[in-house]
RNA sequence: GGGCGCGUAGCUCAGUGGGAGAGCGCUCGCUUCACACGCGAGAGGUCGCAGGUUCGAAACCCGCCGCGCCCA
C-alpha cells in the first residue's frame, strides 16, 4: 500500500477519529477462545463511582494501559474488563447531597416516588430503602457513562463488553456465593462483641478503614476509693464521661505504688459502683500515676484488657452516640449509694460523649474528686477514614471472616506474589503482622450486597441468631428483606415462628475483595474463569494495599487456596505542585477533561507514563506540553520518513544506515526488558531519548542521500527510515495510541495496536554485524562533528545551513578511521567545502566558515 | 516511637564505584527543502550535612537533619 501522508499532519480530532474506529473494529476485544497460556489478565481496579474522576485517576490508569499494550502486541490475548465500584457509603452520601433525601427503612415504599428538581434546604426528606436504592442505582449509572467516556477519550484499551460494577447482579451473586461457603467451612461467622463504630453513620467500620487525627483532648486526674480502706486510688484518663462504665483498675504488675490496692475493690467517683483492682503488662508505669481505669469501651486497649481478664460489660454508649439509660441498682449495675449514682447518672443520660464530659468535668470538681485541673493534651484519635467523629467502640452483633487463624498464611502469599516496585511488600507484611482481630465486613446500611441470610423467630418472637437459614444457590442473589426462604411463607416475616432478613449489607471492601472472580464470571462462566484467573498483574494505589489487595489476596487464599495474580503493580499518586496529596476536602484537586481537551489525550499519558512505579508524582502540565511536542515530533518525522519516499533497496548498504539500526536494537531491547518488568517509565524514557537524537541527528545526516537522484544512493536510507520508523511507531504506540495509530494508518495496513512488538534480533540481522565493523563508532564521531559545526555557526550567527570552507577534525586514528565512513553524509549536513583529519590524542575540531555572502 | 521511601541545576527528575546529566524554564542566535507546535547554541550544581570504607564516593556503610506515606 503506497503511504498516504497529509499535508499538514494534525492532532486535531485524533481522539475522536481512533477511539471510535477501535470501537468499530473491536480492536481490544478478549478473545475468549484462544489458549490459556496466551491470555494477559488485568484486574482492574474500579474506581468508586461517586462524582467525577480526577487527575489521579488518568494517571494510575495510564500506567495499566501502556503495559495492556504493550502485552497485546507481544501477541498476548489481553484479558483487560473495567469495573464501576458503585456500591457502599460513598454512593449512599452522594445520592443523599444530590437528591436531600435520607434513607428511612421504617417508611414504605412509594412507587411514585420523584425526587425534588432541587434538594431541600432543610430537613433531607425521608424515603424508603427501596427507593433510595433505586435513586442509588439511577445516578450511579449517569456517573458511570461520565466516567467511560473519559476513559475512551483517554484511549484505555479496555474490553468494554466485560464491564461489571459491583452493585450489579453478577457482583451480589459472587459476593453472595463466596461468603455462604465460608460460612459452611467456618472462615465466616456471627458474633455478637466490642465493634468500632461510627455513631454518625450508624454503622460498624474494619480496623482498615480506620485513621488517626491529630485532636486536642485533657487529660483528667480523678480519684477513686478503696472500698474498704478507703484509701486513694488516682487514675488519669481522657475520657471520663466513661466512668459509669468502668468495669476495673489496672496497674503494672512491677508497680510498688499500687501493690497494695491490687486483689482490693475501689469504688467508682459520683456512681459507688465496686470495680476490682488488678494488674496487667500493657499497663505503662510511665503514664500518670501507673493506674488506669478499664471502661466496655473506651479504646482498643480496654478490649484487650477486657478479653484477657474476663471483666463484665458495662455499656453506656448508644449506637448514634449518646450516652443510654441505665438501671441503677439492679444486677451489673450495683452501687454503695443507688440514689446518688441515679442523681449524677440524670445529668449525663442523653448527652452526646463531648457533652457529657464537660458535666461530668463539673460533677467531679463538684464532688472534689477531680485532683487539679485537667490538664490539655494532644492525642491521636481513631477516626472511620469517612468519618466526622472518633470512632467508638459498641457492643453488636456483626459478621466476621477470618484472618488471625491466617496470618502465617497471608505472609506467606505476599511472598509469592512479585511486587513491582519490590518495596511495597514491606507494607503488606507491616499490615498483616499488625492486625488484631478478625475482618468485620457487616455494616448497617442500605446500598450494598445483602447478607444471603434469614434468621427463624421462635414462638416467643425472639430472632434466633444461632441458626442462621442460608438462601439456596438457586434464589442468589437474594434480599432477605424482599425473598422469603425456602419452606415459609412471606405472611411469616416478622411474625412468632416465622422469620426475618439480616438487615446488614457488606462492607464494599467485601465485595471488591473478589474483583477478579467477578470479572472473571467465577461460577458463572467456568471456561472464561478457568483462562483469566489467576490473573497476571493487580494495578492499584499502595494506599489501599491495607484494603483492597490485602483482602482480595485473603479471599483467593480462603476460596481458591491461590493468590488472585502473580504481580502487583502499585502507583504512587499525584500530589499537587506544592507535594501534597489530592483531596476533596484539601480542593485542590484537578479535573481530566479540561486537561485532555487543552493538551490532548497523548499528551496527558504522556505526562502520567513518565511517573515512575510507585512514586508519587506532582502534577505538571508542564510536562503535557512536552508530550505534545513529542506526538507532534512523531507526526512530522513520519511525514519526512515516508512521503515520497524513492523506493528501498533488500539490505542497509551504508554503514550509517546499519548503525542507527544497530543502536535502535538496543533500545528495543531496553524498552521491552523495561516493560516486561512493568517500568514503563524506563521504556518510555529511553525510546524518547533516543528518538529525539535520531530526529536531531540521524535524519539530518541523511537528507542529502533522501532526496538524491539516485535510486542506488536512495535504496540504503529509504529502507532504513521506513525499518526505523516502524520501530518507533510501535515503540510509542502503548504511550501515544492516538499519534501511533494515525502515522501507522498512513502506510500500513491494520491497528498498530494490533501489530507486533518490535524484536531486537531482527534488527540486528539487519544491521547486518554493524557493531562489529565499528560503525555504531562512526555514527558516534559523525554526530560529534556535526555538533560542533553547529556549534561555530550558532556563535557566528549564521544559518545552520551557511557553508562550511573547511572542518579539521583531531582524533584518535580509530575514530578518524571510523569518520571516514559518514564522511559523506556529514559534508552533506554541514555544508562543508573541504574535511580534514588529523590524528591527535584527544577530540578537537576547527571549523573555517565561508565569508558571508554580500546582500 | 517503629517501618518504608525520598533529598542531584530555578522546577520536574534520570544517574548504583572512575567523565556532573536530561527535559522544562531562562539568555542568545537561526524563515532550515518533516516540523516556528521548529532548529542550533549558552549560562546554571558544595549531588541535604558530618564521618567512614576505597587508589577513587552523588552512588556503599554509620550518624544526623529535612520531607512524604504507612503503622503504633
Amino acid at each position: 500500500m503506497p503511504p498516504s501522508v497529509p499535508e499538514r499532519p494534525t492532532l486535531d480530532g485524533l481522539e475522536d477519529k481512533w477511539s471510535s474506529a477501535w470501537e468499530r473494529d473491536s480492536a481490544y476485544a478478549f478473545d475468549r477462545t484462544a489458549d490459556r497460556e496466551g491470555v494477559f489478565a488485568i484486574d482492574t481496579p474500579p474506581p468508586t463511582v461517586s462524582g467525577s474522576l480526577h487527575v489521579g485517576h488518568v494517571f494510575s490508569y495510564t500506567h495499566t494501559d501502556a503495559i495492556a499494550r504493550f502485552r497485546r502486541m507481544r501477541g498476548m490475548n489481553v484479558f483487560y474488563p473495567m469495573g464501576w465500584d458503585d456500591n457502599g457509603l460513598p454512593t449512599e452520601r452522594r445520592v443523599q447531597n444530590f437528591y436531600g433525601v435520607r434513607c428511612d427503612p421504617s417508611v414504605p415504599y412509594d412507587p411514585d416516588f420523584k425526587p425534588p428538581e432541587k434538594p431541600p434546604e432543610k430537613e433531607p426528606i425521608p424515603i424508603s430503602r427501596p427507593n433510595f436504592v433505586e435513586l442509588c442505582l439511577q445516578l450511579t449509572e449517569t456517573d458511570e457513562q461520565a466516567f467511560e467516556a473519559l476513559w475512551r477519550r483517554l484511549g484505555l484499551s479496555v474490553d468494554w463488553s466485560m464491564t461489571y460494577t459491583t452493585i450489579g447482579q453478577l457482583a451480589q451473586r459472587i459476593s453472595q456465593r463466596s461468603f455462604l461457603g465460608l460460612l459452611r467451612r467456618g472462615e465466616a461467622y456471627q458474633l455478637e462483641a466490642p465493634t468500632l463504630w461510627d455513631v454518625d453513620f450508624q454503622t460498624a467500620v474494619a480496623q482498615a478503614e480506620l485513621e488517626d487525627r491529630e485532636r486536642p483532648g485533657a487529660m483528667h486526674r480523678v480519684r477513686f476509693r478503696s472500698a474498704d480502706s478507703g484509701e486513694d486510688a488516682v487514675i488519669d484518663t481522657t475520657r471520663p464521661e466513661l466512668i459509669a462504665a468502668c468495669v476495673a483498675l489496672l496497674a503494672h504488675p512491677d508497680d510498688a505504688r499500687h501493690s497494695r490496692l491490687v486483689g482490693a475493690d475501689a469504688l467508682t467517683p459520683l456512681f459507688g459502683t465496686r470495680v476490682p483492682v488488678l494488674t496487667h503488662p500493657l499497663v505503662d508505669p510511665e503514664k500518670g500515676t501507673g493506674l488506669v481505669m478499664v471502661c466496655t469501651f473506651g479504646d482498643v486497649t480496654d478490649v484487650v484488657w477486657w478479653r484477657e481478664l474476663s471483666l463484665p460489660v458495662r455499656s453506656v454508649l448508644g449506637p448514634d452516640g449518646r450516652l443510654l439509660g441505665v438501671p441503677w441498682g439492679t444486677p451489673g449495675w450495683e452501687s454503695a449509694d443507688v440514689d446518688a449514682a441515679r442523681a449524677n447518672y440524670g445529668e449525663l443520660e442523653g448527652s452526646t460523649i463531648n457533652q457529657a464530659r464537660r458535666r461530668i468535668v463539673e460533677l467531679l470538681q463538684g464532688a472534689g474528686e477531680l485532683v487539679g485541673e485537667p490538664e490539655p493534651v494532644s492525642r491521636a484519635v481513631k477516626f472511620f477514614e469517612k468519618g466526622d467523629r472518633p470512632v467508638e467502640i459498641i457492643t453488636s452483633r456483626q459478621w466476621f471472616i477470618r484472618t488471625m487463624a491466617h496470618r502465617d498464611a497471608l505472609i506467606e502469599r505476599g511472598r509469592e506474589l512479585k511486587w513491582h516496585p519490590p518495596y511495597m511488600r514491606a507494607r503488606y507484611e507491616d499490615w498483616v503482622e499488625g492486625l488484631s482481630g478478625d475482618w468485620c465486613i457487616s455494616r448497617q446500611r442500605f446500598f450494598g450486597v445483602p447478607f444471603p441470610i434469614w434468621y427463624p423467630i421462635d414462638e416467643h418472637g425472639n430472632l434466633r441468631h444461632d441458626e442462621p437459614i442460608a438462601a439456596s444457590e438457586e434464589q442468589l442473589p437474594v434480599d432477605p428483606s424482599t425473598n422469603v426462604p425456602d419452606g415459609y411463607d412471606a405472611e411469616q416475616r416478622g411474625q412468632p415462628n416465622g422469620f426475618a432478613g439480616d438487615p446488614d449489607v457488606m462492607d464494599t471492601w467485601a465485595t471488591s475483595s473478589l474483583t477478579p472472580q467477578i470479572a472473571g464470571h467465577a461460577g458463572e462462566d467456568e471456561e472464561l474463569y478457568r483462562k483469566v484467573f489467576p490473573m497476571d498483574v493487580r494495578p492499584q494505589a499502595h494506599d489501599i494495599i491495607r484494603t483492597w489487595l490485602f483482602t482480595t489476596i485473603l479471599r483467593s487464599h480462603l476460596d481458591e487456596g491461590v493468590l488472585p495474580w502473580r504481580n502487583a503493580a502499585i502507583s504512587g499518586w499525584v500530589l499537587d505542585p506544592d507535594r501534597k496529596k489530592m483531596s476533596k476536602s484539601k480542593g485542590n484537586v484537578v479535573t481530566p477533561m479540561h486537561l485532555l481537551e487543552e493538551y490532548g489525550a497523548d499528551a496527558v499519558r504522556y505526562w502520567a507514563a513518565s511517573g515512575r512505579p510507585g512514586t508519587d508524582t506532582a502534577f505538571d502540565p508542564q510536562q503535557m506540553k512536552v508530550g505534545r511536542r513529542l506526538a507532534v515530533k512523531l507526526l512530522n518525522a513520519s511525514k519526512f520518513a515516508l512521503a515520497d519516499l524513492p523506493a528501498e533497496g533488500t539490505s542497509l548498504t551504508h554503514p550509517l544506515d546499519r548503525a542507527v539500526i544497530a543502536r535502535l536494537s538496543t533500545v528495543v531491547r531496553e524498552a521491552t526488558d523495561s516493560l516486561e518488568d512493568y517500568d514503563y517509565a524506563r521504556a518510555l524514557e529511553r525510546t524518547e531519548d533516543f528518538f529525539w537524537w535520531y530526529c536531531d541527528f540521524y535524519l539530518e545526516l541523511v537528507k542529502g542521500r533522501r532526496y538524491d537522484s539516485n535510486p542506488d544512493v536512495t535504496a540504503s536510507v529509504s529502507l532504513a527510515l521506513r525499518l526505523s520508523l516502524s520501530v518507533f511507531q510501535r515503540l510509542f504506540a502503548p504511550f501515544l495510541p492516538f499519534v501511533a495509530e494515525e502515522v501507522w494508518s498512513w502506510w500500513q495496513q491494520g491497528s498498530v495496536h494490533r501489530a507486533s512488538w518490535p524484536d531486537a534480533d531482527e534488527l540486528v540481522v539487519a544491521a547486518a554485524g554493524s557493531a562489529r565493523n565499528g560503525e555504531e563508532i562512526a555514527l558516534e564521531v559523525t554526530a560529534d562533528v556535526l555538533r560542533e559545526v553547529r556549534k561555530a555557526k550558532s556563535q557566528a550567527r549564521r544559518p545552520m545551513r551557511a557553508p562550511v570552507r573547511r572542518v579539521v577534525v583531531r582524533d584518535t586514528a580509530q575514530r578518524l578511521q571510523a569518520l571516514e565512513l559518514g564522511s559523506g553524509d556529514l559534508v552533506a549536513a554541514g555544508a562543508i567545502e573541504q574535511l580534514d583529519r588529523v590524528e591527535g590524542e584527544s577530540f578537537a575540531v576547527e571549523v573555517e566558515l565561508a565569508p558571508e555572502p554580500a546582500r
